[in-house]
DNA sequence: CCGAATCCTTCAAGATACTG
DNA sequence: CAGTATCTTGAAGGATTCGG
């Protein structure tokens, strides 16, 4: 500690400062495709395959890059068994099973809460489409 | 209930179907600025400049962008005093004050585990520069 | 002056095809 | 099966201008 090796924070992260590095996970964590990746490794490890097919509509491009970051971050490791055809297998560290299980709330809140802001929408929507053409105004 | 209105789930929403609506608020909250407008938020209501000001970076273009969803999605209101200058008022509603305690503790773990996450990435990047010259292999 | 709309540039997401 | 490469599209970011 005290030291003058690279950049680090001791307790005084604050991600709403530009330079802080902690938003930069957060730019990591804040993201569809890391809160969808993670939660599917909650339930123990899974191939690229499997969890191409659990992630509905993302593509291979995205999937790759996003657990190339994913494990470049500390969240997953990845683990080639180098057999014909080739066998890789995604599983979340420690790390990144702490995280998963707040990503997890937020995600089953959407699922929860749908409804609720569709409502809203049609809400708004409505209003907005009102100040175009004013009934009695 | 049970009637013929818009697409609605009771229940069955799943964010790991592309056509499910909960992935498309899940896309709203899985967002940097998201999360960061919400957490200010969680003090009480703020003005535009002073929500400008706490989100270090943010241009004005995507905080108004990021206010209209979050209203639109019934998470924000949004009350303007027509003063000069003007004034424009945002605060959570009850719906967006439940869902930014799950985020605030996302953005805390990224501020309390930055340090996890860069000496992660500090093994990862050796171990990458290895592989392009090894060393004994 | 504050809030927001309108360019324009840059970069990442998405889609497709190909390789080990 | 897992991953890379290429191309297209769209959103993020930045600067400028507009309106109350």
């Amino acid at each position: 500690m005290g030291t003058t090796d690279n950049l680090r924070f001791h307790g005084g992260a604050d991600a709403y400062l530009a330079a802080c590095p902690s938003r930069q996970i957060l730019d990591v964590l804040a993201n569809k495709w890391t809160m969808l990746v993670m939660g599917a490794l909650a339930g123990g490890p899974l191939r690229f395959g499997e969890l191409r097919r659990r992630l509905e509509g993302i593509t291979q491009k995205m999937l790759t890059q996003t657990l190339r970051t994913l494990e470049r971050d500390g969240l997953v490791t990845r683990t080639v068994y180098p057999t014909i055809p080739p066998k890789v297998q995604y599983a979340a560290t420690g790390l990144g099973e702490n995280v998963t299980e707040l990503m997890r709330a937020i995600r089953v809140w959407s699922e929860e809460n749908i409804n609720a802001v569709l409502d809203a929408r049609d809400v708004y929507d409505a209003r907005a489409a009102e100040e175009v053409q004013p009934v009695t105004a």
